[in-house]
Parts: C-alpha cells; sequence; structure tokens
DNA sequence: AGCAATAATTGTTGACGTCAATAGTTGTTG
DNA sequence: CAACAACTATTGACGTCAACAATTATTGCT
C-alpha cells in the first residue's frame, strides 16, 4: 500500500511570487537547479509508474498482469494477430510475447492457431471467455483511469488524452 | 499474413449510423472493445516508460540512472536531505535509497554527514563535483525532453505540464 | 528501565527489458 | 535446385528495478 506524505511536509507556494524564495545560499533561478516536477519528462515517468501500478493492483485480483491485459485489449481490437505483429505493436520483446500468450493461453483467453500460409507463425486469437473478462473488467479499468485523473475535470482529461496521443503517435507504433 | 489492424483512425465511421458497420462479428462501439490508446491510463503508462529510457539512455555515458539523476535533482533544490526524506518525496523504497546514495559517493557527487541531532539519520549533501555534474548536464536532460515532446509546440507543452503536475500533487508527495 | 517507533541497511523475491542463440520454415539467388 | 539469407517463435542468460521482510542502531515515550 502506498502512503499518502502529506503529513511530514509543508505545503510549498505555487512560487508566482518568486523574488524572496531562495531559502539557504542556493539560486533556484538556475536552470540546473530546478526542481524534479519542472521536467515534463520526468513528471511523465512518474505518473507512468504509478498508472502502470493502480493497474496492476487493479488486475492482481484475475491473476493477470498489465501486459496481459494490453495483449488482449490489442485482440480484441484486431481479431487475430501473429505474435510478432503483438510484439511490435505493444512495445515488448518478443520473448515476451511467448511468455504472455501462454499465461493467456492457460487462463483460457486466448489461443494460438496455425497460421495457414505461413507454418512458421502463429495466430493468436481471443476466445469467448478473452471477451468476457474484458467485458467484466472494463468498468473496473475506467474506474482505476478516473482514480489517477481525479484532480482533472472532463475537458482537462479531454486535452490530457489527446496531448499524449499525439506524443505516443510519434514515437510507439 | 493477417490484415494489420489499421490504427484506428483510418476507417472508423463516425458511428451516427451504426445498424450495419459490424464488420466482423466484433462491435467496436462497444465500450470494452476500445483500443489501447483510448485509456488515458495505459497512454501514460507507456509514455512514461519510453521518457525513462530515453532519459537513461542519455544518462548512459555518465555511469549513472535515472534514479540518481533524480536523487542529485532533489538534493539540488534542498540542500541537504535525510535519506528517509530522499525516499518519501522520491517515490523510491528506503532499501533504494541506499544504493543510489552508495553509487553517488562513489563518483564524489554526494556524501552522507552525521546528523546532529539524530545519530541514527544520515543526512545527505550535494557536493560540489555533483554541483558541476548537474550544472553540465543540464541542457543535455532538456534535450530528452525536447525529443519526446517533439510533435507538440511551446503552447502544448506548457498546457500538458500544467495537467501533469496536477495530477501529480495529488498522488505524489 | 522497559518498550514501541524510527532510520538506515541487508537480503530476497518476482517482474521486466535486452540480448544471444536455436529450431523450424520461407524466400531468394546463383 | 541447391545453397544461403531472412524470418518466426522459442529458450536461456544477465542485469535492472520495485516491493517486502528482517535486522541493527538509535530515539522517544511512559
Amino acid at each position: 500500500m502506498l502512503e499518502s506524505p502529506n503529513t511530514d511536509r509543508e505545503h510549498r507556494e505555487p512560487a508566482i511570487t518568486r523574488q524572496h524564495v531562495t531559502p539557504n545560499a542556493i539560486d533556484a533561478d538556475e536552470p540546473w537547479m530546478r526542481g524534479l516536477h519542472a521536467d515534463t519528462g520526468y513528471l511523465l515517468y512518474r505518473l507512468g509508474l504509478r498508472s502502470g501500478q493502480l493497474f496492476n493492483t487493479f488486475l492482481q485480483a484475475s491473476g493477470l498482469r498489465l501486459r496481459h491485459y494490453a495483449v488482449l485489449r490489442f485482440l480484441a481490437g484486431s481479431e487475430g494477430a501473429l505474435q510478432r505483429e503483438l510484439s511490435t505493436r505493444l512495445g515488448y520483446d518478443p520473448s515476451a510475447i511467448v511468455g504472455l500468450v501462454d499465461d493467456l493461453e492457460k487462463q483460457g483467453f486466448a489461443e494460438r492457431r496455425p497460421s495457414p500460409d505461413d507454418r512458421r507463425s502463429r495466430i493468436v486469437v481471443l476466445t469467448e471467455d478473452g471477451r468476457a473478462f474484458l467485458r467484466d473488467t472494463d468498468e473496473a479499468g475506467l474506474r482505476v483511469t478516473n482514480d489517477l485523473l481525479d484532480p482533472l475535470d472532463a475537458a482537462d482529461r479531454q486535452t490530457l488524452h489527446t496531448l499524449l496521443l499525439r506524443i505516443a503517435e510519434d514515437g510507439l507504433g
């Protein structure tokens, strides 16, 4: 369980007036001296970690992890995918896909079928149980995201989502 | 090869008339059927991963990692911090702080000093070399973030940053 | 003095990313 | 058509990282 460490620290002002804030021979105006949260990349890193944690705790009851969930979601939208395809699209190593699909097969949420044209490939398809699982857990998954984005109203969430999407399209498949 | 599941933005109808659109026994309008990138939480997770990777590759020349850099940055703004403080503020486990400070001490970027009031605690302070390191690598660090946020203009980056900051303040220290 | 709480530390475990290597299969090319 | 290069899935090894449990030294409480 993650504690919320609000108690051990006084609240720091938003620094709209930053005249007298320099506390102790530290010049906070130097660019290399800016705080951690001043960097968007680091913010993304931290929030991404937290988002993954939330998702995993939400999934822990089902015995799956975020990676499995990502595979299921992708399969739900593609109706059968080669493992190679899962690898490139989800950004996971091919060797990781093996174990993930193994787990999903064990749970009965997906299965491998031989590809008709290429005996090297296997086609991973979502089973009916997999569809049911997605249907059942969908609402809970949305709750996780809603919990994370709690301080944002609907409009802000929309803009955040489009901004993130623009970044994602230019770097992830 | 199976049909590549075209990125969802090409031939998805506005769905005003959703009578006959069901292409292949898949109803893409079902909420649990939405694509991976439709969920902001998952987007955050993926982009956070990517951001961390970029930062780490940028830091690999110096022998440090993102976590070390985070500690250095925090120390630069706080002029001495208990390890316990680093743990709660950076979100790392206390056991992780040990190794991080060890590494920073080996590189000469930080050092532990005994706390005058509590012999259990150690105060970690940034050395002059640590300050120099931050000064030297600051520009490169900014380039990493700029590279990540390439598809966004200045105004969009600003809004993204404030949005992320609002989320971060309500969940991270 | 006795005892709970705390700071730093060690060790362990499981998840994760990366890379190398292999078997089976396909496509190409000389 | 035979040799060879490329590709798919798979296995294994290695190092990193996060989450816990346990330990030691110290402090605060009563």
